[in-house]
DNA sequence: AGGGTGACGATCA
DNA sequence: TTGATCGCCACCC
């Protein structure tokens, strides 16, 4: 039904929500445990609405490299990777220490 | 109705 | 290893 788009948003809001105090993830991650694992870019997509919901810490939300790829859309230019350090998350250049250790992986937590 | 874009991912060279 | 290209699917013009 047409309703299904808008579901797709809110699933991804869902999981996103989720993610830990210090925590990080892929789009990819999210796409794979909603099923849509071939699109990762509708994650990111959905992610760029999210920016009307101050509840979806975006900034948590990175590629699987760790980079930052879309810290160029939130208000200020370093303002995500201010988050991330905020967090205790290293991040250099756009780009997270560490990745594996602060990697937050929904099929597990959401077991 | 058709074409282009995009906060990605995987594969190929 | 890094760099470049293709594929994906929903949304906008």
């Amino acid at each position: 039904m047409a309703a299904d788009n808008q579901n797709f948003f809110e699933r991804v809001y869902a999981v996103a929500e989720q993610i830990p105090f210090g925590k990080v993830t892929s789009y990819g991650a999210i796409a794979k445990y909603l099923g849509a694992a071939r699109s990762a870019r509708m994650v990111g997509w959905a992610m760029n609405a999210s920016h009307l919901k101050d509840e979806i810490p975006a900034h948590r939300v990175v590629n699987r490299k760790g980079l930052l790829t879309g810290k160029h859309h939130f208000d200020g230019t370093n303002l995500m990777q201010q988050l991330l350090e905020n967090e205790g998350i290293v991040v250099i250049d756009s780009q997270i220490q560490e990745l594996d250790k602060h990697f937050w992986d929904p099929f597990i937590e959401l077991e």
